[in-house]
RNA sequence: GGUGGGAUAUCCAAGUGGCUAAAGGAAGCAGACUGUAAAUCUGUCGGGUUUUACCCUUCAAGCGUUCGAAUCGCUUUCCCACCA
């Protein structure tokens, strides 16, 4: 058996639907389902420490091979004891495999052109060289030498970091590829994932298991021939990776239909996806983990995550805004966070006027808890059977948004 | 008292005859953000309307030169420097 210090068991299913609740069980503890991994893409979250962090409840981080291969090194954090010790994180972690970095640094912009908005605005340059059947070449973002990223490359590097679960190496196809090129980076990176395999058997020592990524674009065709390759080998888990189109709605619709293709004995990962309304869909169709740099980036840039049918009207609000400049309300009376029983909006609102670093950090705190406790109450109302009326109430906003 | 240098939109600051409602910053206002090259990026930023267009007011104030002035001349006011 592959994975014999893991173990994925269901532990509640939704009647009428594919929402469930699952622990997954890894050597560093175990993950209740659904749940969110936060990023922590080059060994940090963003903004708040591995305490405060533990201090939300939160179970499970990630950090990213590319990045950390780069700087400091796979060697480097080795020398430090492996990931969880060097980040002071002994809780599950998972490592990205670097295969979005072949599509993020191959394009200008990432979040454009993953929903099709073509809008090349950002300074990025690409650095992304070549890939081809061995694997992908790209110039370090950091001093421009030259690195290349292969599946075996890619297991090596996860194995030294030492991340609980970890990922085959993929291409992540841009949206604005065609059918036709999608499909054949789909055939190579199914090519890739087998030899992610045979790389992860070679040193298997029981401390790691091996998710493999389901691609296919917006393809249904190659969606379900990809899940099916990926059911067809001893991964322990799925993700689903790539574009899922070009709209949030098209993304709704692309989660299900790829989410009945795969596996469900199996744990499966959305990757990238962390909205409010796009994570209650995601658990409607069975997802059991999501990971997204959404609350975090969102937190740093003045939004703070909120309860969309209370008030605001929406996901977060933008603490920026001049309307919050007297009001010394909390950002949520019922979080329990240490931004929201300790500080006004108003606090927070001068805390960012002034760009002060806590205002972010303090936003952080909220947005990561307040995930938290989302992922809580999603998996409540499944084992209360209430989750249809909470994914209704949730995600009203959606609705009218589609309707409209 | 004398000589020289200044006065530009909320602030700082370009511009020295027409392409100027006026570069560039900052502040302000709003938006975006979804396996993080993001504590970032974008838009807006004198007023008004019937807002892809037009009208009004504006470069200290007044008068003048000119077809045309933030830009040239004169006068006044205020600020700065140096000399008495």
């Amino acid at each position: 058996m592959a994975h014999e210090n893991f173990s994925f068991r269901k532990t509640h299913e939704c009647s009428g639907g594919r929402a469930r609740c699952g622990i997954l069980t890894t050597p560093h503890g175990k993950i209740h389902t659904p749940n969110f991994v936060f990023c922590g893409t080059k060994g940090a979250m963003k903004s708040i420490s591995t305490a405060d962090l533990r201090a939300t409840d939160a179970e499970v981080m990630l950090s990213n091979t590319y990045h950390m291969m780069l700087q400091p090194g796979a060697d480097m954090v080795v020398k430090n004891g492996g990931l969880h010790k060097m980040l002071g994180w002994e809780m599950p972690m998972l490592t990205d495999s670097g295969g979005f970095q072949i599509f993020s640094l191959g394009h200008g912009g990432v979040a454009n052109e993953i929903k099709g908005r073509r809008n090349f605005s950002h300074h990025c340059k690409r650095t992304l060289l070549e890939i081809t059947e061995e694997g992908a070449s790209f110039r370090s973002y950091i001093d421009g030498t030259k690195h290349m990223l292969t599946p075996e490359i890619s297991v090596q590097v996860q194995r030294k970091l030492g991340a609980d679960l970890i990922l085959a190496f993929d291409e992540c196809t841009p949206f604005h590829s065609s059918r036709d090129y999608t499909a054949r980076a789909m055939e190579r990176s199914h090519r890739w994932e087998l030899r992610s395999l045979d790389e992860f058997a070679k040193c298997n020592d029981g401390s790691q298991a091996l998710y493999g990524i389901v691609q296919g674009g917006i393809y249904e065709d190659l969606r379900k021939e990809s899940a099916n390759f990926v059911s067809q080998n001893d991964f322990f888990g799925q993700a689903i990776g790539g574009s899922l189109g070009g709209t949030k709605e098209q993304m709704h619709e692309i989660v299900a239909m790829v989410s009945k293709f795969v596996d469900c004995s199996r744990p499966t990962h959305l990757l990238g996806i962390g909205g409010i309304g796009d994570i209650w869909n995601g658990v409607k169709n069975g997802i059991d983990t999501f990971d997204c740099v959404h609350p975090t980036r969102l937190a740093r840039h003045g939004g703070a995550l909120c309860v969309p049918f209370l008030n605001t009207g929406g996901e977060f609000i933008n603490i920026n805004n001049a309307s919050f400049r007297g009001d010394i309300s909390p950002i949520d009376d019922n979080c329990d966070c240490y931004c929201c029983r300790n500080f006004s909006k108003s606090y927070i609102h001068h805390l960012f006027k002034a760009r002060e670093m806590l205002g972010g950090q303090l936003l952080t705190v909220h947005n990561v808890r307040f995930m938290v406790r989302l992922m809580a109450t999603i998996r409540r109302s499944i084992e209360n059977e209430t989750f249809i009326d909470e994914y209704r109430k949730w995600t009203a906003l959606n609705f009218k948004n589609c309707q409209n």
